[in-house]
DNA sequence: GTCTATAGCTTGATAGAC
DNA sequence: GTCTATCAAGCTATAGAC
């Protein structure tokens, strides 16, 4: 807040489209809701941005990009403190997790909705698949790589899913839903990300650890549903 | 498919809304093209439930009730058998996952978007919070005693955020949404639900035990965010 | 229960003045 | 860059015939 008054029309126009994005969705807000919360008129988006799908577009770029940047560099300077032992899960996890805390701290309520809106778009059948691949995938590989040198026996599959696991408990609980509030009665809060970030990596870096051992064959024991009970028709 | 060759309207509908509302979302589906799948008139929708989000409603509640009384009944066969001991954890969290495999082993296709339509939910910010507290809560709650007896010195707050990471995981899984496959080059499918059954409970089990333990203080201890670098302005 | 027909509005998008 | 004005299309929802 500093220097930054004058606001170009094209970031007031993203913030808003990322504010409601967010919110309700890509087909829950209209242009004009858009615009009005923008404070120009629903032309100008189409002169910026040519549709509402490039505007959607553009939300997404706009921040995913500095987003990779500080986490590369956050596993780079964990990997440069540990030059030839690799360093532990745990490490590796909080280094994928705290530059998510740090943007947080810097720019307050951009980042919430930009958060809320990738915990969307992971979990949609339309888009989770081909956006999350596009925009995260090279650094995931990464930050995987990384995992796969501290479990050097791991089964690839095993690393795969426990990477998966990690990316829905993540995108849930940076979503801030309020679910969690309800379900605790109040002695949790979604948007104490504090309190997330202290356990999280801790939790998952276990998981990690439970599954990615070797095993006599490389396929898992398949588990045998034996706790559903014979009655089990309507 | 042996008998049920006569479906009433009703059921077409829900079955054609459910399944456009889990791939596109509730506004990305317009009630013409739910009725055009359905093979019947726009006007007869609203004449078995009066407006879309009533529909909408609808479709959550015809499978909720069922899924929550099979995963109640999975936990009380479990407890039944662990008369005096309590069960591990482990064996909780495949009584609250497996009836979904078995659901899913039933019918293949209802399901499967049903769980992907929940998993849409569970992400929303505008949606999250409340249906999943209103239809899920009181199940959860249930398990989340059971968890507790299991880890008899857990503070209260690691268990419900340990339940948040668990809720992410989960309901990313059976979405189902193929980034999975994208990531891992094809060799994990996000349709192998055995697969991801197989890993779940080990993974999420040393989750809860690794987060769930005595500490001095009842405050987890702070991550100072280490891994973040001093060049984190842009 | 199921359809036709239509009301009344909102949508994404554009043309063109300034 | 920004606005006014407008379009064709599609939207939710209802009235009323059968």
């Amino acid at each position: 807040m500093a220097k930054a008054k004058k606001k170009s029309s094209r970031d007031r126009i993203l913030d808003a489209a990322e504010k409601l994005f967010a919110q309700h969705g890509f087909d829950g807000v209209t242009m004009r809701q858009i615009m009005r919360a923008a404070g120009a008129d629903v032309a100008l988006a189409y002169y910026h941005f040519k549709s509402k799908r490039d505007l959607f577009d553009a939300v997404m770029l706009r921040r995913v990009e500095l987003l990779n940047e500080i986490r590369l560099e956050a596993l780079e300077d964990l990997e440069r403190r540990h030059k030839d032992n690799p360093p532990t899960v745990e490490e590796i996890i909080s280094a994928f997790v705290n530059p998510l805390l740090e943007l947080l701290a810097r720019e307050q309520g951009k980042w919430r909705h930009y958060y809320a809106l990738i915990a969307q778009i992971n979990n949609s059948t339309e888009f989770g698949g081909e956006l999350m691949t596009r925009y995260f995938d090279p650094l995931v590989k990464r930050f995987i790589g990384a995992l796969r040198r501290a479990l050097p026996e791991c089964d690839e599959r095993d690393l795969f899913w426990s990477y998966h696991f990690l990316s829905g408990a993540l995108t849930l609980t940076f979503a801030e839903t309020g679910r969690i509030d309800n379900l605790s009665g109040g002695i949790c809060r979604s948007d104490d990300m504090d309190a997330a970030n202290a356990r999280m990596p801790a939790f998952i870096a276990a998981g990690f650890k439970a599954l990615c051992v070797p095993r006599k064959q490389s396929a898992p024991k398949r588990a045998k549903r034996k706790t559903v009970s014979r009655r089990a028709r309507k």
